[in-house]
DNA sequence: TATAAAAAGTGACTAAAGTCACAACTATAA
DNA sequence: TTATAGTTGTGACTTTAGTCACTTTTTATA
């Protein structure tokens, strides 16, 4: 833990290994819902996170959180004893360190260098979120595909992307025919090379 | 000040008094560019904000601030030296207290109350940036209008919104004929009635 | 009151994205 | 090996929004 929170304390440290549950969660689990209570904050030791929204079967990826990010919109929502307005799912294996929210509250008048994680945290998301806001109004699918597939290829550090056409489709709110043809366009204009199942970016 | 931010210590208030300067600012100015350094974060004691961003003279809309709140981006910014992210307008006559970014950081350790004041400040944000981008994805242009006037009913606490239909255009990063016919549309639907420069919603 | 500027209305067209229907390919497990 | 489910390709069509060109209305002010 000191390796992925180098500015806390060794006090701090020490606390937070022995009040934390840490957990393994598999791929593709779900480990948030939109309307949920949240009584702890995840915080990723490992692995990687997908946050999301969803309006009557349609998705909408919001950003991704990886490792040593914490989700503070269950921060916020843990803090006020309120519920979640987003989902979250692992998109692969995942260590997790679980922060009681209601001792984290005690916590951050305590140690105020989690009051300045947070703050990054915010800061982080903030960023993400006006990112995502402004592919979506300024930008043509085609730019919005190639924008993710950029993003996931800096997440997982490869140039060839595992992931179905449906995948991108909802991460991208739209359908996956939509996706398809818009990967061919690119295809075509020597952008990335298509094969089953996967991606390269050139 | 005490009325505004009933859950700061008197020390405090008579602090930001003597230290903070508090200036007027007439409507229809701007007071925050992209790219800018900030030096002081604003908050707002009365009067109204609009914060967008813009893409090759387009403009969006993310949110407005009101009295006693404050735009944490350039609280995000100021902390951090760094240049802000969105451009920030008055829309009426606005008077504004300007925090000193680099003293604001050790106040911040001193009263815990301004921790409190700007992570509420960003859990506002998040979740109006939030609201923005489900409106934008989920929804089609009728409702996004609908939407955007109800805010602007209950920011000015009125049914009648005197407003230009380019005004829209701009808040929605669409066309002025667009938002033309649509106003047109919904006052067939009995949404709403138009008259010259203002807008009564039903 | 005359007139210029700003605001709003509207038809015709184009572009982008979403939908539907169905074909074809690929991987896996019985 | 052969079902079977999941994935991808594609044509035809619709819907929504954006663009262009122009007119009409309203407001402010010289």
């Amino acid at each position: 833990m000191k390796n992925i929170f180098p500015f806390f304390k060794s006090e701090l440290i020490i606390l937070l290994t022995r009040e934390c549950e840490i957990i393994t969660v598999p791929t593709q689990q779900e480990i948030l819902r939109k309307g949920q209570y949240v009584k702890v904050i995840p915080v990723v030791l490992k692995g990687l996170l997908r946050v999301y929204t969803t309006h009557e079967d349609k998705e909408l990826l919001l950003y991704h959180i990886k490792s040593s990010e914490s989700c503070v919109m269950s921060f916020a929502a843990g803090i006020k004893n309120g519920t979640s307005e987003i989902y979250a799912q692992t998109l692969e294996k995942t260590e997790i360190l679980l922060l009681p929210a209601q001792r984290l509250k005690k916590w951050l008048e305590q140690y105020p260098e989690l009051n300045v994680l947070f703050n990054l945290q915010y800061e982080m998301r903030y960023a993400d979120l006006l990112h995502t806001i402004e592919n979506m109004v300024f930008h043509k699918m085609d730019q919005r595909v190639l924008s993710l597939l950029h993003d996931k290829a800096t997440l997982s550090n490869t140039k060839i992307i595992k992931i179905s056409h449906q995948a991108l489709a909802d991460d991208l709110a739209t359908s996956r025919e939509v996706i398809s043809r818009i990967l061919k366009k690119l295809e075509n204009e020597n952008k990335l090379v298509l094969s089953h199942q996967s991606i390269k970016i050139l």
